[in-house]
DNA sequence: ATAATACCTAAACCTAACTTCAGGTCAAGG
DNA sequence: CCTTGACCTGAAGTTAGGTTTAGGTATTAT
């Protein structure tokens, strides 16, 4: 089965090889092989760089991605607990979407508050403005998030 | 004009007092007064910690957010500065929600990997499938992301 | 009078996730 | 032979965004 360097890795992830290594010391490669002391990186390793990257984005801290590994070289006596660390991350990244879709309406407002003042000269009129006077989208918004 | 001591608007937002002083020392608070030593919070800094909250939320660092607040502070020659840092933080968001969506396909991929690996009692039967036997909002990303 | 509260400062400490450094091995090329 | 390139290790350093600590002041409650 055909392996890979260090190197090579870093290039096909676009990844510095001491993050590599940071990744290898803490335990996320669990059965990666060596040919002396040079790493040897194959399909199972690609595959789990894969995972790591999906992990992380989803906001898993590394030592709980080191957790998961493990489960992973332990067979199919874990595919429970690894099915239910999936469910728990795709719950965080769904509130996370709704967290930044919150995010993105105030910085919707924003925007057109500043190109109103820009076009006014002055912010105050649109202070001045009574909440049935904003626009559609921000009515809502103002509601929940100024008092 | 009402305002607030560091206490009472550390509940109003839930944020520690630690947190708030250090905003505090980082110059997120230009204009705030005091009495004595104390932090005197008014509506200027409450609307502050909202924008504060909405700009961190988007990713912005500290140091930036301190450079808004300065523009904030200038008065409206800086119109023109705030609403392109609105459009641009508008423009991370939207990027990073469409990075977040492809985590969420690959999490979803991934609770049926497991789903079914535990019917089968065996990863196997999975991954000896093809893409076209793989459930329809998995192919696409079959396609984009294993190669 | 004294104790509890609520605040203050400067400075040290903390954590995650890396990165950099210093020094070393080994194989291939000129 | 010696230099270059790709790799190795352990340890120290870095960064952001706070938190904690130690010591102090001022107001209020008993």
């Amino acid at each position: 089965m055909r392996s890979y360097s260090i190197g090579q890795i870093s290039k096909m992830f676009n990844l510095p090889i001491s993050t590599l290594r940071y990744y290898d010391k803490e335990g996320l490669f669990p059965d990666l092989a060596r040919y002396g002391d040079r790493r040897l990186f194959s399909a199972r390793e690609i595959d789990a760089l894969r995972v790591i990257e999906c992990l992380k984005a989803s906001g898993l801290e590394i030592k709980d991605i080191k957790q998961f590994m493990q489960w992973c070289s332990e067979g199919p006596s874990t595919y429970e607990q690894r099915k239910q660390l999936f469910e728990e991350r795709r719950k965080a990244v769904v509130e996370e979407m709704q967290e930044l879709q919150k995010t993105l309406d105030l910085l919707e407002y924003k925007c057109w508050y500043y190109e109103t003042a820009m076009n006014d000269g002055t912010e105050d009129n649109i202070r001045r403005m009574l909440p049935d006077r904003l626009p559609e989208n921000i009515q809502k918004l103002y509601d929940n998030s100024f008092k």
